[in-house]
DNA sequence: GGCTCTTGGTTGAGAGTTCAATCAAGAGGA
DNA sequence: TCCTCTTGATTGAACTCTCAACCAAGAGCC
């Protein structure tokens, strides 16, 4: 039998698709109109910046940026092509390649930060309250909790 | 001078980045399974269902299921296809058209719903309290303010 | 060594989305 | 009426993403 949703949940849940689809849509249409590329990639660049070496292998990189492994690959690509990133294949295990963040790549993600982190900010933070960010975090840490029962333990 | 995120910000951006991202992509993921079309699909459907007369202008379904006259457009045309849309040009106005779904369309969500349900139940409100729910709605509806204020005084 | 299974990653085709250009119909003003 | 501006919607090309098929390299086992 079917658990339909309430009169809150229905609420509730109409309200968070919206936002996080206008959210999204605003973070890409930013990014592509200042930068050229979708918000997908500016996450591959950022976590790419933010590890050791400035390099992850292909697949730890699509599990923080949440992409599939062919998503991944495809993307990387495109940046390989512009010179953003680098790939290599890893002495240790030859199954596995290394995406590297070019200085290039490092240049344009430091040109394009600060508009990105502005938009976030303006859809997203000016519009709660201390108090609601520490409940956002709790919400979404839970929802990871079932959508990604095997990486949840490693948060 | 750009305001950079901090910890907290930080910790709650990118919950909320994986959440919404892991929830949006199994939501596809078990309607393209299960139905053969994605979760923007079963919003129109949905959408027009609760209509009256099950009919509403473009832009206004638009508007209701966050698309752009583009993609909506092209959206609507597979769903006239498979036969479950239809459109017509408006009496009053010839510049709208008016899309209706079919009883062919309004069968198929009724087939897709409860499986629709519960893997939005699954993905979301499993993992919340009631009181989260509530936090959550205050939440997307202050992001909805910012994210789309014309948008937000008829809610 | 040879066989199979698993893991890490890539590829191509098909589908959906975006952007810019386009078109038709209504509205407003000279 | 004619011209212009705006509104509602569609179109095609370029791009991104998904899915399934594929390939190569390691691991386990005989």
């Amino acid at each position: 039998m079917t658990r339909w949703l309430n009169a809150d949940e229905q609420r509730a849940w109409l309200a968070f698709l919206g936002a996080s689809e206008l959210l999204m849509s605003s973070l890409d249409a930013q990014l592509q109109r200042d930068a050229g590329f979708p918000h997908a990639y500016y996450a591959i660049l950022a976590q790419l910046s933010a590890a050791p070496d400035r390099t992850l292998r292909m697949s730890d990189l699509a599990w923080v940026v949440n992409a599939s492994a062919s998503r991944l690959s495809h993307a990387v690509g495109k940046l390989e092509e512009r010179g953003w990133v680098s790939r290599q294949t890893c002495a240790g295990d030859r199954r596995v390649t290394l995406a590297t963040l070019t200085d290039d790549g490092f240049a344009v993600l430091q040109d394009q930060a600060p508009g990105h982190v502005d938009a976030v900010r303006k859809g997203l933070f000016d519009a709660l309250s201390p108090e609601q960010v520490g409940q956002l975090e709790q919400i979404c840490t839970a929802m990871l909790g079932v959508l990604d029962p095997s990486g949840s333990c490693r948060r």
